[in-house]
DNA sequence: AAGGTAACCTGACTGC
DNA sequence: TGCAGTCAGGTTACCT
């Protein structure tokens, strides 16, 4: 599910409701995620104000007062906005977030992650700056900074041997492209996925830039939809319809050409692409 | 030091 | 219907 899209728009989402309001209690039921969820936590947020929620990756980061509430969805992780004191929990439900005091009253956030490959940590405002977080210090550009474009990216895959789609996965040059984005990228760059991502030329590359740019984008203004279970038309006549050329279309007629889209494996995860558009 | 691979987990789907 | 096997949108740790 979670591509940076929808941590995009999770972010926004968290921010404009609870932005503001206190931590009036915090309930973990399952510590078990990719680490242990922070021990101590509820005693750490409790009557802290949210001063914001943002983004860097594909983290989300809860800033209050103290510290940083660090929060990654890993493979089916997702927040959920519930009114007042809501009873009950569904399965895979860990965490429980109670803040009071906001524009909206009562809200608990809710953390939900059957695969538990997410991540819930706290980082103290006395450990220095959280970009210099281990997990954070060595991502790559966010992919709509302004100084994000083909100049850049070059410089980043520059003398890198691995093929280009493994290349931009691994978040070390930009970050947010996941696996989906990843083959539709490169499709709309018209660039193979196995191609060496050292070898690339500045106009590729500035292709490359746009594309993903691009797409994410697109995406986002979708409302953060993943391209995979995007199957319908939104109300604004059709304006924001985004959906996969290549993802998961292996066998079916290229949009572009007609020819059949293939499906290769790279680094154990599926790619797709077209065979005639995208060269190496 | 870049590059490959195993590992972390549950659930949905496929084919016998 | 059941069961085994495969695959899934992410990332780190570890080895070469």
């Amino acid at each position: 599910m979670p591509e940076l899209p929808e941590v995009e728009v999770t972010a926004r989402g968290l921010e404009q409701s609870l932005a503001g309001s206190e931590v009036a209690a915090v309930r973990v039921h399952e510590r078990r995620l990719r680490w242990p969820v922070t021990a101590g936590l509820a005693k750490r947020l409790q009557g802290q104000r949210l001063l914001s929620v943002g983004r860097r990756g594909k983290y989300l980061l809860w800033r209050f007062p103290d510290g940083v509430l660090l929060c990654h969805l890993g493979m089916s992780g997702s927040w959920r906005l519930l009114p007042g004191v809501a009873p009950g929990r569904e399965p895979h439900d860990h965490l429980e977030i109670d803040f009071s005091g906001g524009a909206g009253g009562r809200v608990q956030a809710r953390y939900n992650d059957p695969r538990r490959f997410g991540a819930v940590l706290w980082h103290a405002n006395a450990r220095g700056d959280v970009l210099a977080h281990p997990l954070l210090a060595s991502l790559g550009i966010e992919p709509f900074d302004p100084a994000f474009g083909g100049p850049l990216l070059r410089a980043g895959l520059r003398g890198l041997r691995a093929p280009v789609k493994q290349a931009l996965l691994a978040g070390k040059v930009v970050v947010g492209v996941g696996n989906i984005y990843a083959s539709e990228a490169l499709f709309a760059a018209r660039i193979h996925p196995q191609a060496r991502a050292g070898a690339l030329g500045d106009e590729r590359c500035a292709r490359l830039a746009q594309a993903v740019r691009g797409i994410l984008g697109q995406a986002i203004a979708a409302g953060g939809s993943t391209l995979r279970d995007f199957s319908h038309v939104d109300g604004l006549a059709g304006e924001y319809t985004v959906r996969a050329l290549v993802y998961g279309r292996e066998g079916e007629p290229c949009h572009r050409c007609g020819a059949a889209i293939r499906r290769i494996v790279q680094g154990a995860r599926a790619t797709y692409y077209c065979p005639s558009c995208q060269r190496k």
